[in-house]
DNA sequence: CTTGACTCCGTACCAAGGTACAGGGCTTAT
DNA sequence: ATAAGCCCTGTACCTTGGTACGGAGTCAAG
């Protein structure tokens, strides 16, 4: 059953909607921060909606301060099916510490902005 | 009624107690992040709490996903008391939006791992 | 008043995370 | 079947945020 057509996308396609240069793509694939794209006969990449969903997701998780080392850690968390449940849960501990973490800096942050915006609502 | 002796402290002081090297210091003060220190006759820098809060909170800052440019402007809202006061809000406000942004994200994240903790503690 | 540990400065180097070619091969609309 | 506009690879280069010298001056404990 699968009436399913997959859309696919070419390297440019994936930059512009994820907002990311090409070489960008090719650079997190050597990494293999993204899953591997198949290839046509001619060589180029075929990409899915998947694809452009991992893109953001790094982009983001970049902005909240995570490295490329550690979001990698963090996207290899959801796949691997086949590492123990102990070592994922492990991990999996570990990375929600430093995510309650800066969580809590952040919400520090940002009741110091609310101050100052306030305070510049009254006086001078 | 100056009481108050300030308690100074040398680049290497500094340096071990916010735990980062003493080029770093160095390179702060260039790019203008921390309060521009006192100087001795002999050039020695002169170093107060005061120095060693601003650099904890640039660590934690970057940590959070902040870069050193963004750092600088969140440290000169607060500083800064001769703006105008609406343009400290409208700057502010921005930041804030920013901050929640993040918080959000953070969360979404934290609820995976949560959901990921527990999927490990029921079943393979 | 010396000696070991510190400081100064400038300059050079480093790692992470991209970004930009160049020279060649597909693809697709006409 | 051809030209514009994609894509391929490898390699070189760039920016940010530090780090590491090296030669010279300073400080403080004995």
């Amino acid at each position: 059953m699968d009436t399913e057509e997959q859309i696919t996308y070419k390297v440019g396609e994936v930059a512009r909607k994820a907002g990311v240069n090409k070489e960008t793509l090719r650079y997190y694939e050597k990494r293999k921060l993204i899953t591997k794209p198949d290839r046509r006969r001619s060589g180029y990449r075929i990409f899915t909606q998947h694809h452009i969903d991992q893109v953001k997701f790094i982009k983001r998780a970049q902005e909240l301060g995570f490295t490329l080392s550690e979001i990698k850690e963090l996207l290899e968390l959801r796949m691997d099916e086949n590492t123990t449940c102990s070592e994922v849960k492990t991990e999996a501990e570990e990375k929600y510490r430093d995510v309650v973490e800066k969580i809590k800096d952040l919400q520090r942050i940002k009741t110091t902005l609310t101050e100052l915006i306030d305070s510049c609502a009254g006086s001078g």
